[in-house]
DNA sequence: ATGGTTGCCAAGCAA
């Protein structure tokens, strides 16, 4: 049975609650993935994703900021919400989805932080916490014994030359900047994950998740880069049958600055 | 080079 699987930074799960139903009925993914809920687990809204068909809740939220969320149709566990770095942010959770009589999937599901505007470790605290971020997201994903699973989410790292609109203009802009794109590199490869999106949709290709809210005419200008990722252990990633970057969606009514993203496997 | 926008939550920070 294939699994269909959705990330989104939402940026407010509650602002945009009807969005988000409106995005499950169209394109119906077996899971969500969400990151910047950016409420508290307690005003999470678990019956809009009831009455959408999405019954398993996976949630690691926290006040006002970061938060991430699995919303499925199919029975999940919990695995894990790991704090990173001695901090108590809430910027991933883990889970396990039963896809009926297939084995289990494993996903992650990851908010990076997204390391503030000044490259620079010395002068930007953010920007040493990103990169001590990634290292220690790539120490506990490199288990090499690991098998059908997923990491998703938004990564806030455009790695290649063609994830941003310009490779030039973007090189010392956070997010695209060499210590970044070389880490979250090095950890992929160490792990042996695959870059699905990239496997499916040529790397030659520009391919955007992002758009900022502060360009006013942001289809035009498409000024845009790619955050938000899948990536998959090779036994699944060779089952990989579709991928979607849902680019209208930035141009829905109160858009979030950032487009889902679908992949199908099996 | 600068400022451009949005969300949370009710000022200023984070993105």
């Amino acid at each position: 049975m294939p699994l269909k699987i959705a990330t989104w930074n939402i940026n407010s799960v509650r602002l945009r609650i009807n969005s988000v139903c409106e995005f499950l009925q169209a394109h119906k993914p077996d899971v969500l993935c969400l990151q910047e809920t950016k409420c508290a687990d307690a005003h999470f809204p678990r019956n809009a994703f009831a009455e959408a068909g999405y019954p398993h809740l996976a949630i690691h939220g926290q006040k006002a900021y970061h938060g991430v969320a699995v919303a499925s149709r199919l029975p999940m566990d919990v695995i894990d919400r790991k704090l990173f770095c001695d901090r108590e942010d809430a910027r991933h959770i883990s889970v396990s989805v039963n896809n009926g009589s297939a084995a289990p999937v494993d996903i992650h599901n990851f908010y990076v932080p997204a390391g503030g505007d000044i490259p620079d470790s010395e002068k930007n605290w953010k920007f040493a916490h990103k990169l001590a971020f990634i290292d220690e997201m790539g120490d506990w994903l490199a288990k090499p014994e690991r098998k059908r699973s997923l990491i998703v989410g938004d990564l806030n790292i455009a790695p290649l030359e063609t994830d941003v609109w310009s490779h030039k203009q973007l090189l010392k802009v956070v997010s695209h900047t060499p210590v970044e794109t070389e880490s979250l590199e090095r950890i992929r490869k160490a792990g042996r994950w695959v870059d699905v999106m990239r496997a499916m949709i040529p790397p030659e290709e520009k391919l955007f998740t992002w758009w900022s809210y502060r360009s006013p005419n942001w289809e035009a200008s498409d000024r845009g880069r790619r955050l938000d990722h899948i990536w998959a252990t090779p036994d699944l990633a060779e089952t990989a049958k579709a991928l979607t970057v849902l680019k209208q969606a930035r141009n829905w009514e109160k858009p979030s600055d950032h487009v889902p993203v679908i992949a199908t496997f099996g």
